[in-house]
DNA sequence: GGGTAATTTGAGCAATCACTCAAAAACTGC
DNA sequence: GCAGTTTTTGAGTGATTGCTCAAATTACCC
């Protein structure tokens, strides 16, 4: 998985991948059958993993919106030899794939769609709670805070300086602070 | 390059170019002097031909804050056919090449950086104008700018459908449009 | 129109691609 | 410890990769 989000589908070879699981060709296709069936298995897997860490988070946090803002905040914070301090893989995988490989596009596009009803059930919880007004429509909100992650996993993949990061994460949060109803 | 720009680097192969270009092997080596240099080439072609429609599109805006956040909405109006209607070949080759031809990359990576600074003196010069306040960071919104148009090109590149689309453009259109200064 | 230079041609190069399969090795139950 | 089953092995498949170069063609000048 590791490999394949590095480096994506079509530049990685059978070769590397031999290589990475210690296994011999054979195996690998006893096992996985292709290699668009062991990258969709891959993908699969960052997609469970990832969601699991971001619903994780969630949970974990005082506030719903706060959960978010911080979120945002926290990959400013992350160093460069961090795994995740790269662009998402179901986003890669988009780009790499859509022109070329239709169904492993596609499977990504699902996986992305996913999250972004996850995050829409945030904004939902956060109106029910009274965070935000109950007037907001929450996917799109949650279409404007998975734009929002795609372009800072994005500078973080581009290697921008932790100086603009940190201001540019600050200036997403901010967007959605805004929402926030001062009890009065 | 359109094709280069659909299929990424890696996915083109020799074959494709020689059918999108009508010239055999030899030909082509004897122009470009190899895949990388031919891509390279493609690559300046892009930043140049976007950079000069990007200007042209602010200097004919009536005024500079609101000629960016019409860019941003323009986005949203663009149908399937058009060559725009797509990621932005920078972006896409940052993604396809960062971890397997660094020098690509890092070509990409400074056309993104001298797009950047363009933005930059946009938002220096409705400073300039009093039509946003003086005291805000111009390359920071820049950087927001940027990472916008970024995010909003891969919804574009994904199929995203147009009314979510124009929601998105519009909310973060309205982000800039916020900073405005209403004379008083 | 003849001689020279510049360009194009396309068969073919070694290397690599994703992938196969018969044989060897490693397990399993008795 | 032996037969039967499962798994692993890795040399080798044809196709495709980016690329070369001697030969053919075209362009140019006088």
């Amino acid at each position: 998985m590791t490999l394949f989000w590095e480096k994506g589908y079509h530049a990685t070879s059978l070769k590397d991948l031999e290589a990475a699981l210690k296994m011999k060709p054979g195996s690998i296709y006893a096992a996985f059958s292709s290699k668009e069936g062991l990258f969709l298995q891959a993908l699969k897997r960052y997609y469970e993993t990832f969601r699991d860490q971001f619903q994780a988070e969630m949970a974990a946090a005082p506030t719903t919106l706060g959960g978010i803002t911080e979120h945002l905040r926290s990959y400013a914070r992350m160093s460069e030899d961090d795994r995740n301090a790269q662009a998402c893989m179901l986003f890669k995988t988009v780009v790499d794939t859509r022109a070329t490989d239709p169904e492993i596009a596609s499977a990504a596009r699902d996986y992305l769609t996913a999250m972004r009803e996850g995050m829409a059930a945030l904004f939902r919880k956060a109106a029910a709670d009274g965070e935000i007004p109950a007037d907001i429509d929450p996917d799109r909100l949650a279409r404007l805070l998975q734009a929002n992650i795609t372009a800072i996993r994005f500078e973080l993949h581009q290697g921008t300086d932790p100086a603009a990061l940190t201001r540019l994460a600050e200036d997403m949060a901010q967007e959605f602070e805004r929402l926030r109803l001062r009890p009065n």
